[in-house]
DNA sequence: ATTCTGACTTGCT
DNA sequence: AAGCAAGCCAGAA
């Protein structure tokens, strides 16, 4: 994994404000670069240390293995949800997502332009190394 | 070069 | 609504 694409992602991540969510493929298409597989590698590995909570399957489902964590998230910033959410936090059982219709974060003009900036850096570092590649393999 | 793997998606039952 | 098969994208072995 590129860092440069790691950094990339969790940057678009950090604009994310509570409350709101987006699928992994949302930030791929964001970031114009990778898919929805890459961008879930990024916050299997290094997703830690931003609100990975709000990045999650396109169906609304929370991150696997870390449905109960990402519930009280969700919960404490009044993220839309839908199902017997609150069966699950009583007993563990039952199914829940997020409201995705509802809760997908809608980037303000500021975010787009991070954004840009952001995309625009990976773009740049991801041709040099093409253009490497290609010097390379012949 | 191939094959396998995974915090994915979509379309079809 | 829930499960499944294919498709998809890269990295790793």
């Amino acid at each position: 994994m590129r860092m440069e694409y790691v950094t990339a992602v969790l940057g678009v991540v950090d604009l994310i404000p509570p409350g709101t969510a987006v699928s992994y493929g949302d930030v791929a298409e964001l970031l114009g670069a990778g898919g929805p597989r890459q961008v879930g590698a990024v916050m299997s590995r290094y997703g830690s240390g931003v609100p990975w909570w709000r990045v999650l399957k396109a169906s609304g489902e929370a991150p696997p293995g870390h449905e109960p964590e990402a519930l009280r998230h969700y919960v404490t910033e009044h993220t839309p949800l839908r199902g017997d959410h609150e069966r699950f936090l009583r007993t563990g059982e039952g199914r829940w997502r997020v409201d995705l219709g509802k809760a997908r974060w809608a980037p303000t003009e500021g975010d787009f332009d991070v954004i840009d900036v952001i995309s625009d850096q990976l773009e740049r570092h991801l041709h040099r190394l093409s253009v490497a590649d290609d010097g390379m393999s012949v």
